[in-house]
DNA sequence: AATCAGCTCAACCGCGAAAGG
DNA sequence: ACCTTTCGCGGTTGAGCTGAT
């Protein structure tokens, strides 16, 4: 038996919105509020509209702080990496782009910066073939480089970080050229994954890696030089990993809620080793929103920490707004 | 000028989660 | 504890636009 449909479709007006049904919609929100209701507010405003297209349209577009195109590089920085940290989580992703929708973003994503970030791999590949035909003997040598050049059709899909997205059935999954194209594109932290890759690691029911010495890349160039961590495991050193408070968290918590230097995440799940009461809150919240349910494993499991703050139980993700 | 292909983005669909009875 | 209703989300579609031929 399938499931009900929301409303008749062959009684409602369907398709592109008039001026006039964008204005009886506008009308009513600004002076009645949306009453919690959605299925029942086009009746009330006058409207044939199937109420779940009421809310879209008054998400998507009449909402009056919405903002259209003019992506700037800090979104982009920051779509790529939480893209590459949670995959297609559009929702979280857009409620770090003040004045963005989810869907504006996951348009922008699908149009624009995935063949932006495509193209930025290419150009990664092209080096990396250039870096090893220079040094054809580099391999397990230099700082930051750990085992064979592998052809880069294997590195890419093994270099691919496991994101949690992979991780878990609940999410779906970024597809592996994806990932690993904007991986050259924009590094995503692999001090994300290091924090939940405990947490991750018992979810899969392996062992969790043993906490990784944290190995700082000078430069986006040693990044692009930087080989696949070992295929399969949750990697704890990979030497292109840019810490995580250099690459986006400060644009989303705000610098000065941040512990200097690169040691931060390197050990384990962060938010157990924050001294910081403040910070720890902030990054306990915003894991909860990546991580909801090794976040709840993970109270459980260390609920007499001294340093620990819980965070609320519900609505997490909108005080970090 | 006509045609075609590719692109963009608003809108739709269906599912799972949450809320309420 | 169960069922129904509603919400919110991510994936997909297709009409309209634009540029190339």
């Amino acid at each position: 038996m399938g499931r009900a449909p929301c409303c008749d479709k062959t009684s409602v007006k369907r398709g592109p919105w008039s001026p006039e049904e964008d204005e009886l919609l506008r009308s009513y929100v600004h002076n009645h509020g949306t009453g919690g209701n959605w299925i029942a507010l086009p009746h009330k405003a006058g409207l044939n509209r199937c109420g779940k297209s009421c809310r879209l349209r008054w998400l998507n577009y009449l909402r009056p702080d919405i903002k259209h195109g003019g992506y700037t590089e800090q979104e982009d920085r920051i779509i790529c990496s939480l893209y590459n940290s949670i995959g297609s989580r559009w929702s979280i992703i857009a409620s770090k782009l003040p004045g963005r929708t989810d869907n504006d973003v996951k348009n922008y994503w699908n149009t624009k910066l995935k063949k932006k970030a495509t193209a930025m791999h290419q150009h990664h590949h092209h080096h990396q073939e250039y870096y090893h035909h220079q040094q054809p003997h580099s391999s397990g040598g230099g700082r930051g480089r750990r085992g064979a050049a592998a052809p880069r059709s294997q590195q890419c899909a093994s270099s691919m970080q496991p994101s949690p997205a992979s991780a878990s059935s609940a999410v779906t999954t970024a597809s592996a050229s994806d990932a690993c194209s904007f991986g050259a594109m924009y590094p995503s932290p692999p001090t994300t994954l290091q924090a939940a890759a405990p947490v991750l690691a018992r979810y899969d029911g392996t062992l969790p890696p043993a906490p990784p010495q944290q190995q700082q890349a000078s430069s986006l160039a040693e990044f692009s030089a930087a080989p696949a961590p070992p295929t399969g495991a949750i990697s704890g050193t990979w030497a292109g990993g840019l810490p995580l408070d250099d690459m986006f968290l400060p644009e989303l918590l705000g610098d000065s809620e941040f512990p200097p230097g690169g040691d931060f995440f390197g050990t384990g799940f962060a938010p157990l080793l924050l001294q910081d009461r403040a910070a720890s809150a902030s990054l306990q919240e915003l894991s909860a929103c990546y991580f909801p349910n090794a976040q709840a494993e993970m109270w459980a499991a260390a609920d007499h920490h001294v340093n620990y703050v819980k965070p609320p139980p519900a609505g997490l993700c909108h005080s970090l707004t």
